[in-house]
DNA sequence: CGGTAGATTGACTATAGTCAACACGAGTGG
DNA sequence: CCACTCGTGTTGACTATAGTCAATCTACCG
């Protein structure tokens, strides 16, 4: 594909930031790529994780909008980039690109619905065990059951929406229930169905 | 469009129904539609509303999935149907159609990521007054700025995702305070800078 | 070895949810 | 015509959940 240029990123770099203008969108090869917002005093909010084969950056292509998130390197990664004129030409050209992404598109868009009615209804709790059954389910776990994303307590967080403290506090509680286990930012899930019964799916 | 066919709907009337699949999509010719999910104690968590000139359901369409929201008439409506088979032939054959789906769907991610973004950040005064505005902005004030759409206490807390009694106390603080006046179900926005200011936008 | 970022804990507070009682008006059926 | 019910709105009292602030603690890095 010559119209694909990977680049390399390392954890911390900013692939682009919430209100600039992007002219393509990237790729994931290999790596994960955090997306957040910026609340209006300064906090993030995580939107969701972009791994390999994920696609980031389409909506403000096709909306030829201001980006509204900031992707962030959270794993060292391998992006191709693909010019948004090249995403918006195939999608003229190509039916079945077309569908892709609209399927795509239509996929977060549930994904974030569903996020919605979570974040107004649920407690702390309940969202907490659901984003490490999430997080389980997007990432894997290794050999000793320990999640394959590293996240520090404050990303966690940002994805649940709530103070960090918060969140330490529940660890500690899920971890003297024999649900987790924790060993620094390796968080270890012993007991998956207590879990479940936590997140109240 | 001999593909299209018109139905007319009252309000509470349901079109479709969280969990059950759906053959198409309606777009709305006039009246106005209140999508929602149900979340796990069975409380109804409003997503968005749909009026004139909008398309509901594409997004099960598009995917091929049960519909993961549901879709009741708030005010009287007149609705097309078009059938999904119609949707899909026409993203595949037509590049502007397809791209016109694509913008729509990214507007609509673009929305719900700011949507979780303040639910998860902003206090329920603060939502509760950005709502105010955003109803405002869609459906616009008659000439005695009162608000051109009617909702109990109970929707109006199910879009800020709160209890009803807080949105009643805070609905009468904002008039203590000669931000709105209230009659019944009609706000009157009196102070547009002052709920501004409260939305902390 | 000092410095820094992140993690943890405790104490306190504030915000918002729950529960219960009551008000009010629109319809309904006796 | 009146009592009644139902849905909605309102208010008060209480409680629980989660946020804030401050003090340490720890690990790692230069």
């Amino acid at each position: 594909m010559s119209y694909k240029e990977t680049f390399q990123f390392r954890r911390g770099n900013v692939i682009y930031t919430e209100g600039s203008r992007i002219t393509g969108c990237y790729c994931v090869s290999s790596g994960i790529i955090k997306i957040y917002k910026t609340g209006t005093d300064g906090k993030e909010q995580i939107i969701r994780f972009a791994k390999a084969g994920e696609l980031i950056g389409f909506r403000s292509v096709f909306n030829n909008e201001a980006a509204c998130t900031t992707a962030q390197i959270l794993e060292d990664s391998t992006l191709c980039y693909i010019p948004g004129e090249l995403m918006v030409h195939l999608v003229k050209v190509n039916g079945n690109f077309a569908m892709d992404l609209l399927q795509l598109a239509c996929k977060e868009l549930g994904e974030a619905n569903s996020y919605i009615t979570d974040i107004a209804q649920k407690s702390v709790r309940e969202r907490l065990a659901e984003v490490l059954l999430n997080l389980k389910e997007n990432f894997g776990l290794n050999q000793s059951q320990v999640l394959q994303i590293s996240l520090t307590r404050e990303e966690l967080a940002n994805i649940v929406g709530t103070a960090t403290e918060s969140v330490i506090r529940l660890l500690s509680e899920f971890k003297e229930d024999k649900i987790i286990e924790l060993q620094g930012r390796q968080i270890k899930i012993i007991n998956n169905a207590a879990l479940s019964k936590l997140a109240n799916i």
